[in-house]
DNA sequence: CTCATATTGAAAATGATTATCAATTTCAAA
DNA sequence: TTTGAAATTGATAATCATTTTCAATATGAG
């Protein structure tokens, strides 16, 4: 029950922060759970709309720094300008894959590039506390086109 | 000769662009080539005034875009929201290792990550066209205070 | 039920960057 | 040297994503 936890966990945050109860967060946290992309603000906005109409542009910024804070989700501020919030629970450290055509996401692991990584800080005597790897390229699918 | 050789680069530019001559921007370059730090657009600006008195911000930001697309510079969209400007020139491809504390750059060059990425990526079917790696971590300087 | 406090939408504010515009400068050609 | 088309400039307005403000409303503990 993937989608249970995620809900318990925003829950814990919103009881340690005192937050009170909404509909419209409980409408956008449901529909960031069920969408597995990497949304953006934009995208995530006009789904909202949907389910909740006249929800301003506001209160999904101000959810999705609820989100991000109580750990469900992480910004991803990507080369083409947008912002997008991705799940964090249950998605092991990544890197990104991304096809400039289509805007699809993989998320890569790859331990031997962070070891390589580590190596590279440690030469330099640095001691690493975050990294951003981004991959840049076209897909499979859209090269046939 | 280094500096000189920048120098003819962004001549051949600004006569393949009928760019007329221009005292502000040649100001802006001299300081730009002087720096061999990865400066932001402010600091530019601010070197730039005590050059050049009365000079625009609008100024700055026309001028590095010519610089970057004569191939002198590139711009970096750092994490911490500034954009910065750092030599292409003289500099083969690297990645950076940027300290959080004082905002040390190190460029770095591991061939193989590079060599990693290319397997994810063909792993993924993707064609590589570009990747942005940037480590984030305290420098050994920072550490002792 | 009551009241302090959280939530909301609309609109204003912000901060980085870009575009506009009228005034000035450059430079090739007359 | 003069001229005039085109580039350059600073000031200012416009953008665009995001944040803040504010007054109105909703929530929920006591």
């Amino acid at each position: 029950m993937k989608a249970k936890k995620e809900e318990e966990i925003f829950a814990d945050y919103a009881s340690r922060k005192n937050l009170k109860h909404s509909g419209r967060r409980d409408a956008i946290l449901k529909i960031f759970l069920k969408s597995e992309k990497h949304l953006t603000v934009d995208e995530l906005f006009q789904l909202a709309r949907k389910a909740s109409p006249g929800i301003g542009y506001a209160t999904i910024y101000r959810t999705l720094k609820h989100f991000c804070a109580s750990g469900l989700c992480r910004e991803f501020k990507c080369e083409d300008g947008f912002t997008r919030y991705e799940h964090l629970y249950g998605h092991e450290h990544h890197d990104h894959l991304i096809c400039t055509q289509c805007g699809k996401f993989v998320e890569v692991v790859h331990p031997s590039i962070e070891k390589l990584q580590a190596q590279i800080a440690e030469r330099e005597g640095f001691i690493l506390t975050k990294h951003k790897l981004e991959l840049y390229g076209v897909c499979k699918n859209c090269r046939k086109k």
